[in-house]
DNA sequence: CTGAAAGCGCTAACAC
DNA sequence: GTGTTAGCGCTTTCAG
């Protein structure tokens, strides 16, 4: 591929005056900018970007990394922050660590090596390692829930207590007490510390029941391994073969939900007649689904831009490393209904209810 | 950031003897590689991958870009891809258009400018820009359905006039007459010319139909704007205002079926005992709706080896750029089914069908 | 306005 | 084995 050189001799210039052009500089004349631009073209010049950069000595870059680019979640936060970006001049490099620690540290380290100005790290997993390493480099970085501030770490926490107690919240008051909380581990997980993000979300569950003591509201978790949906469904199986009792279920997160809803509707359940159902994200699928899932929604675009304004407040010096908060709220459809008593479909009678469902739209 | 000498000042070597420890090299002295792994740690020194690759002259990089990252069949063909060049020894680099014909240009020429070493690219839209720039730059690349082969250009066909060739066989063996063919067009391109990927399945719904003549086979086409399950349950509604008379509908896509669905489950129908429905991706999701829903299959396994074969085996100069095929297979689940003459419901009479579905599994 | 030239940090001959 | 050194392609003073 050409070079700047070839660029220079075709247009008889020097390379500075090329590079000027290139980087749309205007101190230079219209005559001249015409014969470095026709050249360009003619030579199909591409400025090679790690000559570019190492000359720079900085780069207009932030790096994301998420374990999972294939969860639609994530891709869509992707889109966001990369937008955020892009109207604050900076490119976006993304990695995805399917979940292996190791992983984790070979992307963080392909970052640094890319002298990214500022990394988000949005994974469940985490290792000692890659604190070190970021600490060490002096990177502007920002961790969804398992970061810990620094100078130069920030963390956003997503605010699983607040969506939890809302959806537990709107539970109660539809009268369900007996709530099952369904849980799911990533396959490579299993061996390591349980992830952050599940634990957290688990500890949310578990506190705000306790909140709701006063009205005798009675938590169960079951927990499965493997891909979210197989292992929703495979976590109701388990609870009904526990005989676990419960009128309504929250699942961590909604492709386990989805998993849920068929596990029921497999075994013959009507949601929500039967069961109400909750999710966690509010995926562009629950409006979709039927019936469409109430869900705990984390505002994607609002998480995006904080991201992107943390690093970058940071990058300028503006702000150490801060801890923020990223609201949920509950988007109420149809997937749950009000308690009535002869419902219980799942305990032992008929496959059919004979309540009838509150219509809550 | 450290940089080589300061590791070789502290290991009182030269940076020819680093950079041999930091590229895993063993012809260095087992005492001297610890003195240099040990400033490399306290250093925390990471190499500068633009100086690197600067350096090095080639990079071992592929590209890939694709329309829509947020969409989940691209992530796992994305998992795909980067497995595979991984296990080849290349890294992936990921770029999303959000179905720009200005943002895939943009994205092709900062690709170029890395030095990739392949390039695929998997978008719907396609410029001739694109092309010119892609021969001129005589980077091995890789199309999805879109390409025109050439030295350094390969195409991936996929076979959807196979998968809907299946798809209506299906269909009309279970007594389908008059199928509807759900088409729907991402927002930013109305003005644009048709995506070609749209077309072909288009076109390939329209010859196979042709295939069925003898059959009497109806077909019916109806097309919406925007993002897949709201463009797909849109389209539905409009199908019914327009007096269009189906049995059956197949959807351009995995999101429109959702909306498909979902259209006609509010419009009170049972599927498949109204209506038969059938999609095109096997997303994941396929198997965890309500009814779970047969689609035709494009195995994303195959799909990334492909790529990533196909580019290698042009980087290494084993192939000009050619012409593959990837097969597509009808993944029968439940929302197809037998038609009953009866089950008519939408064309005006009762809402509720008197046919018994014939159970397929 | 334009050109000459000194790096940016690393690799890879090539000498020792 | 290890060190010396000449680039890799670009940006950016600094002169002119």
């Amino acid at each position: 591929m050409a070079s700047i050189y070839d660029v220079a001799k075709l247009a008889r210039v020097s390379t500075a005056t090329v590079s000027a052009v290139a980087n749309g500089q205007d101190k230079v004349e219209p005559r001249t900018r015409r014969r470095v631009l026709a050249a360009i073209k003619k030579l199909h010049y591409q400025p090679n970007l790690y000559a570019r950069n190492l000359a720079r000595g900085k780069t207009c870059l932030l790096g994301l990394i998420v374990s999972d680019i294939a969860n639609p979640f994530f891709g869509e936060v992707t889109q966001s922050i990369r937008q955020e970006a892009q109207a604050c001049g900076y490119e976006l490099s993304l990695a995805s660590t399917q979940f292996s620690g190791e992983d984790l540290v070979l992307a963080v380290k392909r970052m640094l090596g890319m002298r990214v100005t500022g990394l988000a790290i949005m994974t469940t997993e985490m290792t000692a390692e890659v604190l070190e390493i970021l600490q060490a480099s002096k990177t502007p970085a920002v961790f969804e829930d398992v970061g810990t501030v620094s100078e130069t770490i920030s963390n956003i926490r997503i605010d699983y207590d607040g969506g939890i107690f809302k959806a537990v919240r709107y539970l109660v008051d539809l009268g369900h007490r007996r709530i099952l909380f369904v849980r799911t581990y990533p396959e490579s997980t299993e061996q390591e510390r349980p992830l952050l993000s599940i634990s957290l979300r688990t500890q949310a569950f578990l506190k705000v029941v306790k909140q709701f003591e006063s009205s005798r509201v009675e938590p169960e978790i079951v927990s499965y391994t493997g891909p979210g949906p197989k292992a929703g469904q495979l976590a109701i199986q388990k609870a009904f073969d526990e005989r676990k009792e419960f009128t309504a279920a929250i699942a961590i997160a909604d492709p386990v939900a989805l998993g849920v809803l068929h596990g029921l509707h497999r075994r013959g359940l009507r949601i929500p007649e039967d069961i109400s159902v909750v999710g966690f994200d509010n995926s562009y699928l629950c409006e979709y689904l039927h019936p469409p899932l109430t869900s705990v929604d984390i505002p994607r675009g609002r998480l995006g831009k904080m991201v992107v304004d943390c690093l970058i407040s940071n990058i300028e010096g503006k702000h150490a490393g801060r801890e923020l908060v990223l609201e949920t709220n509950l988007v109420v459809r149809e997937s749950a209904t009000c308690l009535i008593e002869t419902s219980r479909a799942h305990l032992g009678r008929s496959g059919k209810s004979l309540g009838r469902p509150l219509d809550l739209r």
